[in-house]
RNA sequence: GGGCGCGUAGCUCAGUUGGUUUAGAGCACUUGGUUUACACCCAAGGGGUCAGGGGUUCGAAUCCCUUCGCGCCCACCA
């Protein structure tokens, strides 16, 4: 025993077994005749670095993976990433910024080879982290989003849906990030809420001395104003009607107008009215045609129609209008206000509502589909539940997507301008083609493709990550090869909540319109990690502990349990490191129990005791319980509940029970009989638990025995589904039972551990007697002794009806004995008039199931028969 | 403003269509332990009027109503 070290030392040992099984290919897949089980990676950004969420993510996914592996399907896990257009061109504008090297002097060719520079030497940080891990992805089919087949596949769907009519090009109001120039979708905009002001603004009306007063929170707008909107309704301001007012500061001359869109109870009841930069503002100018004048840069610093302002930030124009608008007179009052602000979910960027050209996805129809198989077939599964609600209301809602983005890095669209009008373009695969559909569209066949100008936006990065499931095996382009017609639909996909509109919704929105399957059956949506004060984990936050110090701290193994054992789908996790100590700590129990198994020294030569081979014939029937009930955990997806189920099967069951139970009295052989059934059960055991700690668990399985590479525990067999012994559990419980109440008396009486003693029992209930002799080993009784009568002069407890008796030389303490068979009467005539209750009722007799009433009938006779066996003992001591 | 979900031991959570002892687990806690696998351990133990109130039922943590508290999603009120 002395050759295998006391503590497990996980660092020393997940680097060489992660080595192993890439080194044996055991992660690649290849079609075969055996049934596949796919899972696709959450491609995360090529930007990231592992944190908590991506721990957790795969763990998960691992764990699926490898139990697949196990059952003998074709496990495939594809890893990758995504080529994340915002995140990544801000990251390299900011080092080429840092470089002392402008965007703006760079051609978009040259820009882009910085980018692609940038990933080749940065990008993919994370997948490395993730084999630290241990995830078992199959790293030869490793993809980035913007790999060439899956740009193609891109402009293809691009292509596709633009001549189904489903894409479009319009002049919209979109969200504007002023910090990364370019527009968000509506999912990309998080609005918070923050305290602002109200300010009350009065415009002089034309032609005369009278004021109007309007409320608005962005008064740097108003130099944009083009008119003032009142209620028809509203009595107040009937006598404007037909006026005009003057736009303070800029001293332009602006139309009144009426709309009942106006709320008279919010502010003055006067709405100043900016088409440029509102949404409502625009629809108000369209309606009654009013000028749109825009007085933001791109940057939303102010431009000509700034006027003197001309240059400076937005923010600082809100101070310094306001300032001048007091000065002149015109600030009426301002008023403490909170309002929702749209922000960006990347830069955090304040949004301006801006007027531009963008392209659409009609998503109405396209929907439809997605819906129905996550609402009604149920094609499409979601774990937990719960947020199929949040899924429909999304989809019954679904707004048109703006897929396009005022970016380089990304898949540039495959518009094609050939005039000066705004109609003037083609959409194509490529420039060939574009040239060819131009010439016509023109009608200038002599047109050249010089003359073409393609589009400057890229497209989404979810317009690519969409396609995800198919694209990885090359189904957008070769819709009929091999590997996707294998592998496609995958069949569980895990991922966090936060993404199911980005991405979620979309890939089943995709799969059905390109592939007319769904992309994937399960959804587990993981919750978000937190710290302990329910705070996101996040790196501005700056609590979020580093991913590769903790697995070197607990090893990955750890770590991962310590993710697992608090995550219920789809709840918030709320992470503490303590929980990877566990996970440590039960590693290093698994250790001890093999340097306990491996230090016997086994002998031909001896019977296998009774108590062993009982101990056994439990342990079996208990795994077997077990077993099931981890199935049906699995099931469920509920991932840290199996995992709980193997930690106290190992824990409790196999170490604390069997292994006390088998072992050998100090520097005694075991029986080989005996050695290699408990060899057997550790194996099950391993083989249970290898998907939570691959690492920990093939080190051991190696250790056992000599394996060659087609034996490593990766991709032996999970143990098969059997009948058992149910009775033999129940009556395990009942004996385990009597060893507690031994091992209670012993620690209450301070008598110790290796002085024996006797047990007599007073037996009225027909329990089995096959556990004796364990109850004699583990509770270091030198004989039980069944008996007619009360013992006299002993120490009782009891276990259902049955009485035991521990002996005591010396004198008792009758009272304490007394009053603890009081207290247990107490609670059981508690009890037994509680059930008789029920069963006095006749409504209950009569209406409920036979099997209900019976049961209830069961508890009343054990009841009266424990509470006759305490009445004896009391008679006896009194 | 609309929708969804949640409040069960100190903490994190189970409790599946109402009936399996007068509610369970893990951790934490208390007490005892030099039993040679493990103190990263062993053993024993304490702890909850299932957020409050009302109702349905023979029976409610579980179903309905309501109050309070919390979270998430969606939505353009300046």
């Amino acid at each position: 025993m002395s050759d295998i070290p006391k503590n497990y030392e996980a660092s020393q040992v997940e680097d060489k077994w992660y080595a192993y099984w890439m080194e044996h290919d055991f992660f690649k897949s290849v079609p075969d005749e055996r049934t596949p089980y796919t899972i696709l990676i959450p491609p995360p950004n090529v930007t990231g670095v592992l944190h908590m969420g991506h721990m957790l993510n795969n763990t998960i996914q691992d764990v699926l993976i490898r139990r697949a592996r196990l059952k003998g399907l074709n496990a495939c896990w594809v890893p990758g990433m995504d080529h994340a257009s915002i995140a990544t061109e801000a990251k390299v504008v900011a080092k080429l910024k840092a470089e002392g090297i402008d965007k703006k002097s760079l051609t978009r060719e040259e820009f882009l080879a910085h980018a692609w520079e940038w990933k080749e030497k940065y990008g993919g940080i994370i997948l490395e982290q993730l084999k630290k891990l241990g995830a078992s992805c199959d790293w030869h089919r490793t993809k980035f989003t913007m790999d060439p087949d899956m740009s193609e596949a891109v402009i293809q769907v691009f292509v596709e849906l633009y001549k189904k009519g489903l894409i479009y090009r319009g002049y919209r109001m979109v969200n504007w990030d002023p910090e990364a120039k370019t527009t968000l979708s509506d999912e990309e905009v998080i609005y918070e809420e923050r305290q602002g002001k109200l300010y009350y603004i009065s415009y002089p009306i034309e032609g005369s001395d009278e004021k109007v007063t309007i409320a608005t929170t962005r008064p740097e707008t108003i130099l944009g104003d083009t008119a003032i909107c009142i209620n028809p309704n509203d009595e107040r301001y009937q006598h404007l009607k037909g006026k005009k007012a003057i736009v303070p500061i800029a001293n332009r001359s602006i139309p009144i107008i009426l709309d009942e869109y106006v709320d008279v109870e919010f502010g003055t009841g006067c709405l100043k009215v900016t088409p440029a930069h509102d949404e409502n503002d625009k629809e108000l100018g369209d309606k009654h045609g009013l000028e749109v004048i825009d007085i933001f840069n791109e940057d939303a610093s102010l431009n000509a129609f700034g006027l003197h302002y001309e240059g400076k930030d937005r923010f600082v124009v809100r101070k310094e209008i306001t300032q001048e608008l007091e000065e002149k007179g015109f600030l009426v009052k301002v008023e403490d206000y909170t309002n929702k602000v749209g922000t960006s979910e990347r830069t955090k960027a304040v949004i301006e509502p801006r007027l531009s050209d963008q392209w659409f996805l009609k998503m109405k129809t396209l929907a439809q589909p997605a819906l129905e198989a996550v609402l009604d077939t149920e094609d499409v599964k979601l774990f937990p539940k719960k947020f199929v609600n949040t899924y429909r209301h999304w989809m019954e809602n679904v707004r048109d997507w703006n897929i396009s983005r005022q970016l380089w890095w990304g898949q540039q669209i495959p518009a094609y301008y050939y005039g000066q009008g705004r109609e003037d373009f083609v959409v194509a695969n490529t420039k060939e083609a574009a040239l060819a559909l131009a010439r016509e569209a023109s009608g200038n066949p002599s047109l050249q493709a010089s003359e073409l100008r393609q589009d400057e936006d890229v497209l989404d990065t979810w317009f690519s990550s969409w396609l995800w499931p198919m694209s990885v095996f090359d189904g957008i382009r070769n819709p009929d090869n091999e590997e996707v017609n294998y592998y496609y639909p995958t069949n569980d996909l895990v991922t966090g909540p936060d993404i199911l509109f980005f991405w979620v919704a979309r890939m089943i929105i995709a799969g059905y319109e390109f592939k007319g399957k769904r992309p994937f059956e399960n959804v587990y949506l993981t919750g978000l990690v937190r710290d302990k004060q329910r705070r996101k984990m996040s790196k501005s936050l700056g609590n979020s502990p580093d991913a590769l110090e903790l697995m070197g701290q607990y090893g990955a193994d750890g770590v991962r349990v310590g993710l697992l054992l608090s995550s219920a789908a789809g709840n918030d996790l709320l992470f503490d490191e303590s929980l990877c100590q566990q996970g440590k700590n039960f590693a290093n129990k698994i250790w001890n129990a093999f340097r306990l198994i491996k230090g016997w020294e086994v002998s031909d030569n001896i019977e296998q005791p009774g108590h062993a081979a009982q101990g056994i014939a439990w342990f079996e029937a208990k795994f077997q319980a077990t077993l099931a009930e981890i199935e049906d955990h699995f099931s469920k997806y509920r991932i840290s509940d199996a995992l709980m189920a193997i930690y106290k099967l190992i824990w409790d069951d196999f170490c604390s029970w069997l292994l006390e139970m088998v072992k050998p009295a100090y520097q005694q052989p075991i029986d080989a009989k005996t050695y290699q059934q408990v060899i057997g059960a550790l194996e099950n055991n391993l083989r249970l638990l290898h998907p939570f700690m691959p690492f920990l668990t093939e080190e051991v399985w190696q250790q056992i025995a000599q394996r060659t590479p087609e034996e490593a525990l990766i991709v032996n067999r999970w143990p098969a589904v059997e009948t058992y012994d149910a009775q033999l559990v129940a009556d395990f419980e009942i004996a385990a039972e009597v060893i507690s109440g031994i091992r209670t008396i012993r620690k209450e009486k301070n008598i110790a551990f290796k002085d024996s003693i006797a047990l007599s029992v007073l037996r009225k209930e027909a329990t089995n007697d096959v556990f004796d002799a364990i109850i004699e080993k583990l509770g270091n009784i030198s004989a039980i002794t069944y008996v007619q009568d009360q013992v006299e002069g002993a120490l009782s407890f009891r276990v259902k009806s049955n009485e035991y008796f521990i002996p005591m030389e010396g004198a008792i303490d009758i009272e304490a004995e007394v009053q603890k068979i009081q207290e247990e009467l107490q609670y059981t005539e508690g009890f037994l008039k509680s059930v008789q209750k029920k069963l006095a009722n006749e409504r209950f007799v009569n209406n409920a199931p036979e099997q209900v009433v019976s049961l209830e009938r069961k508890k009343e006779s054990d009841a009266k028969a424990k509470i006759e066996t305490l009445r004896a003992s009391l008679a006896n001591l009194q």
